[in-house]
RNA sequence: GCCCCUGUAGUUCAAUGGAUAGAACAUCGGACUUCUAAGCCGGUUAUGUAGGUUCGAUUCCUGCCAGGGGCACCA
């Protein structure tokens, strides 16, 4: 790699004219004009010989010079002291017919190279909705781990779902309260899926208002988690399959193929096991007829694990399911995304799993999405029955993008398609495009807005782009690098999608992606604009539709990572 | 009360300690006999506050102000 090669040069001449180990890092100036990679240490290594920092680049830069590398055209210094690399035309053409060759390949790195990472999310809860707060986890989770795999390593998907707890319990007790509206087996799943929304919102709503309905509730808890009544353990079981195979059914619209599946279910035993092995070691203690971890003595608050009904926590069944997970696999890096109202449980739980198997602890790590908050600012709860659920916000948007398409000239078929893939990157988009963990203020008009900066934006730049390059086809114009024009922006930009992709992937910061996308495609509408690619090209055509192949191909890759598909025409 | 997170343009968001803080929406104004106008070109507007560290701070540290989340048997 060329940056790291320039990097490694100017350490030597710091080197040789006396800095100790000294560190040298190149950056993608913001200003397209400074070149196309920036190295400020004349500024960081000024003081330590007492000149001014334009003295000590010009210095660097006439060692440089003295044995330039072949693929830099020209070293400037600029600003306060700033050492400005402008690359060579043959640099930018063999980077395009590497992106050519290399097609979906391109972008890769193997900065995990040989490692074995899982990575928890979205996360739904059979009798619950799939609402709003899931699909921004889902989408989350799903670049993260396509960021990793991209630098790698060898990733696995995993669900994990609470198919036990109170919130079952709930459920539960509002289908018998309702039972009489219970749909057919033979009805579709949205009916049988809106039922039990109904019953979890009745059973929750008695919950909070009832004082004897809770004791019902309470109790029906227990019963459920025995397994000691045919009848409820009938309508647990309808209840679990319904709520899963309308799941299936989001995933594949979302593009996210699960390798495993925990519940828990499963990792409740297990959980209790180490709970009361921690009690025994003293770790945990017992508190008003409670287990619990006292968090205080390492700056953090307590938390109940198994509470005085002798039931387990969810922080419980988290230490089963974090032990299980290796079980599994010995990963080298397992991820947790939750919403960040659990950034302070999970500092708690990951505190305790340190007594389980430091190693585990060390290796796991959590990551938080935002909360999706209404334009008001409010936080929207599915415990009132006001939520949006992730299937009727997709149905919405494809119900537009369908509207949208209906005079492309498209099959029915293809139109389908298309709606659904335009759909769910809309959506994607407007929850990536800013960094995770920070709350998401959901417009319904503008984040379904297909105008400026979104998902379409780019799929429709994309789009473009493979119109052309069928056009070109028609007419017989093979792409071809060597009659190049002089390097424009379009190259400038495309020539950095690696080093993006590696700064994401570091920080987890698929906003960075989205960004890039967003100015790359902005790059090409512009030359698309501006110039003639194919009528009225003449001998430059060849060239430009090479380019405008490139361009395509890392947009595919782009859209790729953030978990949308690149449809070839919308 | 204690702990954590966040304050950037009228609004919604970007910005690995770096150069003139970048987009979009909104708004106003342009261009089109051409390969997809979900597009292109141009105008206007921003780092809560007071200090500190640094050659350099939106970014790191401290105080204050404002908003959000969490803090015992929900997840």
């Amino acid at each position: 790699m060329l940056k790291k090669e320039l990097e490694k040069q100017i350490e030597n001449i710091l080197r040789d004219i006396g800095v100790e180990s000294p560190r040298a890092e190149l950056d993608t100036p913001a200003e397209m004009s400074h070149g196309e990679y920036s190295c400020n240490v004349a500024l960081a290594y000024a003081k330590v010989f007492g000149i001014k920092p334009a003295d000590l680049a010009q210095k660097i830069v006439d060692a440089l010079l003295a044995k330039k590398h072949p693929h830099v055209e020209s070293i400037e210094i600029a600003g306060a002291g700033f050492i400005n690399f402008h690359l060579s035309s043959e640099f930018f053409v063999k980077t395009l017919e590497k992106i050519i060759s290399e097609k979906d390949l391109y972008g890769k790195n193997d900065l995990r190279a040989g490692e074995k990472v899982i990575v928890e999310y979205t996360d739904p809860n059979p009798f619950k909705q799939f609402h709003i707060g899931h699909l921004m986890s889902n989408a989350v989770g799903e670049t993260i781990s396509r960021l990793i795999e991209f630098s790698g390593a060898k990733i696995k998907r995993a669900n994990y779902q609470g198919d036990v707890g109170l919130h079952v319990a709930k459920a539960i007790w509002g289908m018998q309260e309702l039972s009489g509206a219970m749909p057919y087996t033979k009805e579709d799943t949205l009916k049988k899926i809106e039922f039990l929304g109904g019953a979890y919102v009745h059973g929750s709503n008695a919950y909070t208002e009832d004082e004897s309905a809770k004791k019902e509730i309470d109790a029906l808890n227990k019963v459920i988690f025995e397994k000691s009544d045919d009848k409820i353990n009938g309508l647990y079981d309808w209840g679990r399959k319904v709520s899963l195979e309308h799941f299936e059914d989001i995933y594949a619209k979302l593009g996210t193929k699960f390798d495993y599946y925990f519940f828990e279910s499963e990792t409740a035993p297990l959980g209790m096991f180490i709970a009361e092995e921690l009690l025994a070691k003293g770790i945990f203690e017992k508190s008003e007829g409670a287990v619990v971890f006292k968090g205080e003595q390492y700056g953090l608050h307590t938390r109940v694990f198994v509470n005085s009904a002798g039931l387990p926590t969810y922080e419980t069944k988290d230490l089963g399911l974090n032990k299980m997970k290796f079980d599994r696999e010995d990963f080298d890096l397992s991820i947790i995304i939750t919403a960040n109202e659990q950034n302070e449980y999970f500092k708690v739980m990951l505190k305790a799993l340190e007594f389980v198997d430091a190693s585990i602890a060390n290796k796991t790590r959590h990551i938080s999405h935002g909360m999706l908050l209404s334009a008001d600012g409010k936080k929207m709860s599915s415990r009132k029955g006001d939520v949006i659920t992730g299937e009727s916000l997709i149905v919405d948007v494809e119900k537009m993008v369908y509207e949208k398409i209906a005079d492309r000239g498209l099959s029915d078929t293809e139109r389908e398609v298309i709606m659904s893939q335009v759909a769910v990157g809309a959506i994607k988009y407007s929850i990536l495009r800013q960094s995770p963990g920070r709350d998401i203020i959901f417009d319904f008009k503008k984040s379904l807005s297909f105008e400026g900066d979104s998902g379409p934006y780019l799929q429709y730049a994309h789009a473009r782009a493979c119109s052309v390059l069928r056009k070109a086809k028609e007419v017989e114009i093979v792409a071809d690098l060597k009659k190049a024009d002089s390097t424009g922006a379009l190259e400038k930009m495309l020539i950095q999608f690696p080093n993006v992709v590696v700064r994401a992937e570091k920080d987890f910061a698929p906003q960075l992606v989205v960004t890039y996308l967003t100015e790359l495609a902005g790059s090409f509408n512009a030359y698309y604009a501006n110039t003639p690619i194919i009528i009225d090209a003449g001998d430059s055509a060849p060239y430009r539709v090479a380019l405008t192949s490139a361009f395509a191909i890392v947009m595919k890759n782009g859209l790729w990572l953030l978990g949308m598909q690149a449809p070839e025409r919308m």
